[in-house]
DNA sequence: ATTAGCACTCTTGCCCTCCAAGTGCTATCT
DNA sequence: AGATAGCACTTGGAGGGCAAGAGTGCTAAT
């Protein structure tokens, strides 16, 4: 990080206006074109002295030797900085964000529609997650027989989230097995977190060893399916709005990879918990994303963890272009995770 | 459809050449390279009398005077109907097909995995839809107090199909309530139909109008908001490997918006219920799919109804560019549909 | 009916030139 | 000393001309 002292009002100010001109332009920005559309009158010249220090200090580049200059990570990483917390939402953001959000009926529609007005009013990709973390508490199981060896587990947490899946047993247990079966766990466990209700279930079928008693076979039968199993973390991973990168991508090569990568939720999920920090209160902007992955240059990440409920925990994050609106997006984001908890308790 | 009748076998022979020339090369193809590359030794100049009496017949067109010819729709509907049903799925693919699809838990994960390996084996994205129409019979519903006035109901069809809604209530139900609306469901209505059932509740509650029966009022409360609606179609559309598109496209303003439409999974779902009759048994293809959306121009349609369990019906589809492996792709979809009711009569 | 030949058309790639935009440097101004 | 004006230099992009390659339609010959 050489000469970053360098950074006095004068040279602040004429980076910015780099900045906001090449994100609106898309185009190397020239000393001619700032002192013009800047108001205060400083010259060509002057800029360019200003200029060459920038690019000593690593906050521009120029393309090749004739061409204006291009802010680096640096530099935004700088704006970033100097802009944070400033930014007020329009109005009509607002009440398409909260329009768009009221009336969910779940958890799962609630990021679905996050995710898509999140690539509405900003030019990226929107992503919104839950953290369907085994640290949530069970409110009750249920299970039902939907024919030979054939059983339907549904798993509610506080949180609202469902988890159902289709089971095939081993052995053929009536409907008053599984009730027998779900009247315990619901008895003894409602308000454990799953994963401790798995591990008790688990640690008595392991100590109950008398074959004769029923329940324990249906307890022991149901747990080696799986049933308490919430992890399907793919149905709660939602992206949206993926077309907006066409505009800024040229080369369809990248493009193609790209896109690839987002179809894997999975590795979106990934770069998400890679960067944001749930116990982080803010919103966060992370500017080198290639680091992660590299068909992603170019891009960031502006994102925000939202708690909902009591321990639930979700993220919800813009990746975009660098070329980007900061300002809206970064204010746009912090809205939206502030509604969540709110508008989720309020609803759902 | 003019001069249709002049389609002898030569023309025929030629025409097939060409269409699978171009599949491949992706460029006009012209009279000498097609003579070079066809094993008969007809000389260019035959092939370009024939050319003209394709063009003549619509079959080819040329993009400028001194280009070679390019199919047109009606070339490739004529292709697609000689050789339908002619080909052997590779034995890589079937079993990447079988074994992607083997172990599924749900018909959401089915449906899902069966979208990612459509867009595998072909060069096209891949859609997988439920039909989750109200036509299903209930096997049961569930209803489980959250909190103050939150409910959420679970539906379970007979078919497998699992909605579960979390629902806001006027009034506040205890649990002892919702068990008894439940176990009257149960009881009254198990395999009804879902809108049989919700249409004779609502006969009911509109009936028996004395204020002072409790179970009616759940029900009535119950009915209001919207518990028995298993309509959240989003949730049974699968869409996977839009990337696929970005190689065969070049305008960024039409790739956009294609990728826009391909978001909105109801428009895809519209798409193919548009174009697939439910009754049929076959593949079909849809060649010019740019009459029902334009911004679909040179998109291929190759899907096919599947029936899951008794009841249920689904679709699945390829859309992918006009110019790709037909054959095998047609193939790969009856592979798939045929295998749909089989893996899910046994998984689930 | 098929083919060979030929003149014609059209696209593509290449080279060349010109031009606009931008730069660095130096001399000058306040 | 900082800001500005002037000037020579660099560079990518747009445009024009040119040759090559591929393809066509037509006519005449087999």
């Amino acid at each position: 990080m050489p000469n970053q002292g360098q950074i006095g009002p004068r040279e602040r100010e004429i980076l910015t206006a780099i900045i906001e001109t090449y994100i609106s332009s898309g185009e190397p920005v020239g000393s001619r074109t700032l002192s013009r559309h800047n108001k205060d009158g400083l010259s060509p010249a002057t800029i360019r002295n200003v200029m060459a220090d920038l690019v000593e200090a690593g906050f521009l580049e120029q393309p090749h030797t004739s061409a204006g200059r291009v802010p680096t990570a640096q530099a935004y990483r700088y704006y970033v900085d100097q802009i944070s917390g400033k930014a007020l939402l329009s109005p009509a953001d607002q009440s398409l964000i909260s329009e768009t959000l009221q009336g969910t009926v779940d958890i799962q529609q609630f990021l679905e529609r996050t995710s898509h007005v999140l690539s509405l009013v900003s030019s990226g990709v929107g992503v919104a997650i839950a953290n369907a973390g085994p640290q949530n508490a069970l409110e009750h199981v249920h299970f039902s027989r939907q024919g030979p060896n054939k059983v339907l587990a549904v798993v509610v947490t506080k949180s609202g989230v469902v988890h159902d899946r289709m089971m095939r047993l081993q052995r053929d247990l009536t409907q008053t097995d599984l009730d027998t079966a779900s009247n315990y766990i619901n008895a003894n466990f409602r308000g454990w977190t799953v994963d401790k209700v798995k591990a008790e279930i688990g640690r008595r079928i392991e100590h109950e060893r008398s074959e004769y008693d029923r329940l324990m076979q249906s307890l022991r039968e149901l747990y080696e399916s799986g049933a308490l199993a919430t992890s399907e973390p793919a149905r709660n991973i939602f992206v949206d709005g993926v077309s907006n990168l066409v505009v800024n991508e040229e080369d369809h090569e990248r493009l193609r990879g790209l896109l690839k990568t987002l179809e894997e939720k999975q590795r979106v999920a990934e770069l998400l918990s890679a960067y944001l920090d749930t116990r982080q209160e803010a919103v966060r902007v992370v500017i080198g994303l290639e680091e992660a992955m590299p068909e992603m240059r170019n891009l960031v990440l502006i994102g925000a963890p939202a708690r909902v409920g009591e321990e639930m925990r979700g993220s919800l994050a813009v990746i975009g272009p660098t070329r980007m609106d900061y300002q809206h997006t970064i204010t746009a984001v912090s809205y939206i995770a502030q509604l969540f908890d709110k508008l989720l308790n309020e609803n759902a």
